[in-house]
DNA sequence: CAGTAGCT
DNA sequence: AGCG
């Protein structure tokens, strides 16, 4: 597999899982959310809405709304805890970041016109693994930068299939999705950009 | 005084 | 880029 560097720290595999294998981790993927549904966050404080919905699998998953960011063993409609990690997303991160696996998988759903502002992942007690980002569907045009505001960002577009990792030096990057591009994949119904982050949280 | 995973 |  060719590695691409993006920036230090920053590195992408393109068509990691190829067509056949996009289409098997989208379908556990939508089975996966019967059970976890998405929903739409807010902000903390304004509660502004997100334009992504949002998911999680595995023993934690990230929620946002007006009491602030964190990690939850449940969902918070349905009180039930998440989904574990489709195993092909527990194989990639094994082969990328090694042991321990991960605690969490949060699911964005990014359809036409859905975007994620720039921001840090900085709710995780242990930084030390690499965040580990999947793409299905929609391509995207997704922007990353230093750890301070303000700094120079470089911009790649996100395709399906495509495997993206930040860490090290780039591991409180500030990075997010300026756009989707409506229309250019049919592997989701409807339309959109599933993407899957995969975090460690907590230290061992 | 932080806000800022938002918006203009 | 910078807001309140």
């Amino acid at each position: 597999m060719v590695r691409l560097t993006i920036a230090p720290g920053v590195f992408l595999w393109r068509e990691k899982f190829s067509p056949s294998q996009q289409k098997a981790l989208l379908d556990d993927v939508l089975r996966r959310l019967e059970e976890a549904p998405l929903y739409r966050p807010v902000m903390p404080g304004t509660g502004k809405p997100f334009s992504a919905e949002e998911s999680n699998f595995g023993p934690l998953g990230w929620v946002a709304d007006k009491a602030g960011y964190r990690y939850q063993p449940a969902h918070p409609l349905t009180a039930k805890p998440w989904p574990a990690i489709p195993s092909a997303l527990l194989a990639l991160w094994d082969k990328i970041n090694g042991m321990p696996a991960p605690q969490c998988c949060l699911v964005n759903l990014y359809r036409a016109g859905a975007k994620m502002g720039l921001h840090q992942d900085r709710d995780e007690g242990d930084t030390s693994a690499a965040v580990i980002g999947v793409s299905l569907g929609d391509e995207a045009l997704f922007r990353i930068g230093s750890a301070t505001r303000g700094g120079k960002t470089v911009s790649v577009t996100l395709a399906s299939g495509d495997v993206i990792a930040f860490g090290g030096p780039a591991r409180l990057a500030y990075h997010g999705i300026d756009r989707i591009k409506p229309g250019s994949s049919r592997l989701i119904p409807n339309g959109g950009r599933l993407s899957l982050t995969l975090r460690r949280v907590v230290k061992p």
